[in-house]
DNA sequence: TCCATAGTTTTATAATTATGGAAATAAAAA
DNA sequence: TTTTTATTTCCATAATTATAAAACTATGGA
């Protein structure tokens, strides 16, 4: 991974909306959320949701569909593991620095 | 974690200069680099680095301890694992999304 | 004591990013 | 075909963040 696309996706991130919108669709697993039902947990005007999406989408960080009228997002896992990944690359010198950081699945529904 | 603290820490790294400075520190290991050592891998002003040094430790994700007249300042491991623990909380529904993003050591010098 | 070195703070300016109303698109329902 | 629902794009304004020169602090030599 190069810095440049790790910048991009950590700026993602890095704002409480898209945290939490990127934290809904973690644990919504590989069937995504529509953008209505990812609103109905946050709240905001719908251009900035969309503007909000679609910086998480550019990032690569979440991926979308189209079904009808729906546009359902997804976490993109394997974008989100190799940002770990790159973040801990080489890390503190071969003493042990920490526990795993798994990603653990939640309980299944 | 608090979704605040989260997004303060994500902040931090979502920069080019302070991606690469926490890098730099994540692979030094505990005894940490003076900020001269830190800048010579960067080539920067020296209030550009001291700023973006603060944001980082205004996040947490590093301390610094003085030395004679040298700053060391060292990546902070826990702060680094509870941050992407918070990223992969009880994701994917029970499926199982990836290999683990363990915080591998480097080689030992 | 004087000077050089290591790093920080202050501050003005520049650059980037976020917000949300209004209008647009696109698909389903009436 | 008209209307409603779901979502996006456009765009002007507001808010936030970054940059680096100048001045400052602190420590260790000469």
């Amino acid at each position: 991974m190069e810095i440049f696309e790790a910048v991009k996706s950590l700026s993602s991130l890095a704002h409480e909306t898209r945290l939490g919108i990127f934290r809904q669709l973690v644990q919504a697993g590989a069937a995504g959320l529509s953008v209505g039902e990812v609103n109905s947990a946050m709240q905001i005007p719908a251009p900035t949701l969309s503007f909000h999406l679609k910086e998480l989408a550019n990032a690569g960080l979440v991926t979308s569909r189209h079904e009808g009228r729906f546009i359902y997002y997804q976490a993109n896992y394997t974008a989100m593991n190799e940002l770990l990944a790159y973040l801990t690359e080489n890390c503190c010198q071969g003493e042990s620095c920490m526990p795993a950081n798994k990603c653990k699945p939640g309980a299944k529904r």
